[in-house]
DNA sequence: GTTGGGACTGTAATCGGTTACACCGCCGAT
DNA sequence: ATCGGCGGTGTAACCGATTACAGTCCCAAC
């Protein structure tokens, strides 16, 4: 910046309100500046400036790992809102546990001036200890307390699928379930277990599965379910890998989906609507989950005194399809 | 960071040395130190120190769009090889057109040490013109003269699919084409029509259809293609989108996938696995395309002298599913 | 008893911008 | 004629770190 100050014979002050619209400048030198930034190919610096203006234009987004379509989708709602409000987009995921979380919180602090972060089982001191104060963080699906978050409505979710199935004429919906200690897990045996609770279904505990929300549980699940000596007549997994796996244990069992059992699954990931039996699910706004998660830290972010932002729920849609014998 | 300093009754440039290990430093004061810093939570603002070292310790990843596995791939072999290097990794993507692209470029030039760009009919006067001399840039499949790049060998993983048709017994294997102006389509029809060539294979220009790498496309094509005449007997995609998007189009036709008709595509997205038939396809290391990418940059930040990096092509390989008639 | 050197620490310049403030001309209003 | 105000510009402080350089202290060696 010095050197086209020097070459348009102007100070550095000039300069930097020529390049940024503030102050007034007369039309000859403005022309002038403008000219010779260009032959000088100068971009300004953008870490100088954010030291002085003391915001990075940057939010962090921390993900638990950037496996499959779900965190593609994450990334891309959270890049969409931020790009829109030309801000940038610093991505981090962490793989390992409590330390690698913090190690990845402390750097990106003084990088970002806010945080989108999902992490299943984060804990709030695990956030204050590592956080400055007045650093805007959005939660992803976690419910934290003293924080904001954007979550969807899992028991609702669950619960409408369970109604679903119920209403094509289902009493005996096995559940395969998702991690112990999630909570997305948690909601979605809660929607499960009032579903069935206030429909009158059969409540028998055998038809509740342990599983990790992965294909391989799935799997497990599914041979499990279809050895059962009193089968159920539907199958709702926690997750749409887990139906997946579950379907491919079922196709091995020699069962047809969904002339014998009907499955749903969770999540209505971009897989879902190419399997065969094209599965039913719950659709999950996750790129709309990102894209909210982005506004809610910029507003905190422009209006930093304005304290917590406020948490958002967000509604899921039944998607039917082949797989739960109602569907096209 | 003057805070610590007062209130450990020392210097800025104490406590530097300190967080730094650079300097020699007394026991006690270096405790002191650590702990009124850990006392008042203190985090180093990075913006402040990317100024000083003149490295933003970031590298910023530019592709055309975030959706679907395949760029979700990408990034993720790119945020793994960036974490690796104790680095952080910007993201952007680019959707409409040139202006967008320049504007992108600048606002990313003074935060990233380096750039990976993927952006299919890149120029190389754009880079010349929007980057500063000396940013390391890797692009990602495309050729660019002067830049380096990671790529795959389309012609060579194209060809060897069509010579694995021609295996199965087909002497009629039609194509369907990628974007016309894109350098990944061009090179797989060259494989293609090499391997036509060299394996005598039935010639006629109406196999070779015009697509653009969507399904949509692959729909429209795989219907053109049921409707012909003197029918193929096998199907060679430019890539999985448009494979599955013919493979409706046939089923819709009556026609059976392999029994009637064999069917490739390339990529070997997630999703072939899952379609039904699933899909035989070239898997491309989209994964280490992007790490790869990624060390050559961080070689290139940390050896600035060593000249443009050299490109590197990766290979393909063929997999073998059920669409094909041969595969499990 | 000097003196040299190493361990330790502080002062201040620097990175590349932004901006409060001071300054200068020139205008119209009183 | 004087003065206030405004457009246009430069000077210099500042953002929060790093680090060259210059001490200061202490101890061993001569």
């Amino acid at each position: 910046m010095r050197d086209v100050a020097r070459q348009a014979g102007v100070s550095v002050a000039t300069v930097s309100r020529v390049l940024n619209d503030s102050g007034p400048v007369g039309q000859d030198t403005r022309a002038r500046i403008l000219e010779t930034a260009g032959a000088l190919r100068y971009v300004r610096n953008g870490t100088a400036r954010s030291l002085t203006m003391s915001t990075t234009e940057t939010v962090g987004v921390l993900l638990p790992n950037l496996y499959g379509d779900f965190y593609s989708e994450v990334i891309r709602g959270v890049e969409g809102a931020v790009r829109a409000r030309r801000y940038h987009t610093l991505l981090s995921s962490v793989h390992d546990g409590l330390d690698e979380l913090t190690a990845a919180l402390r750097t990106l602090v003084g990088r970002v001036d806010g945080l989108v972060v999902m992490s299943p089982d984060i804990e709030a001191e695990v956030l204050e200890a590592n956080l400055p104060p007045g650093l805007p963080v959005v939660l992803l699906g976690a419910e934290v307390a003293g924080h904001a978050t954007v979550t969807i409505d899992n028991e609702a979710g669950a619960a409408a699928m369970v109604e679903h199935l119920a209403r094509q004429g289902h009493r005996r919906i096995a559940h395969i379930r998702g991690g112990a200690g999630n909570a997305d897990a948690q909601a979605r045996l809660a929607g499960y277990r009032r579903a069935v609770a206030e429909g009158g279904l059969d409540a028998d505990p055998d038809l509740v599965i342990a599983g990790d929300f992965t294909e391989a549980a799935g799997y497990a699940a599914g041979q499990a379910l279809a050895a059962l000596d009193a089968r159920p007549t539907a199958v709702f997994a926690a997750n749409d890998a887990m139906a997946i796996g579950a379907l491919r244990a079922f196709r091995e069992a020699g069962l047809d989906v969904p002339a014998d059992l009907a499955l749903a699954g969770f999540d209505d990931i971009l897989v879902a609507r190419y399997v065969t039996p094209a599965l039913t699910s719950v659709h999950v706004p996750i790129h709309e989950m990102g894209a909210r998660a982005v506004e809610a830290v910029l507003a905190a972010v422009a209006t930093p005194e304005a304290g917590a932002p406020a948490s958002v729920t967000l509604p899921t849609r039944l998607v039917v399809r082949a797989s739960c014998g109602a569907g096209g």
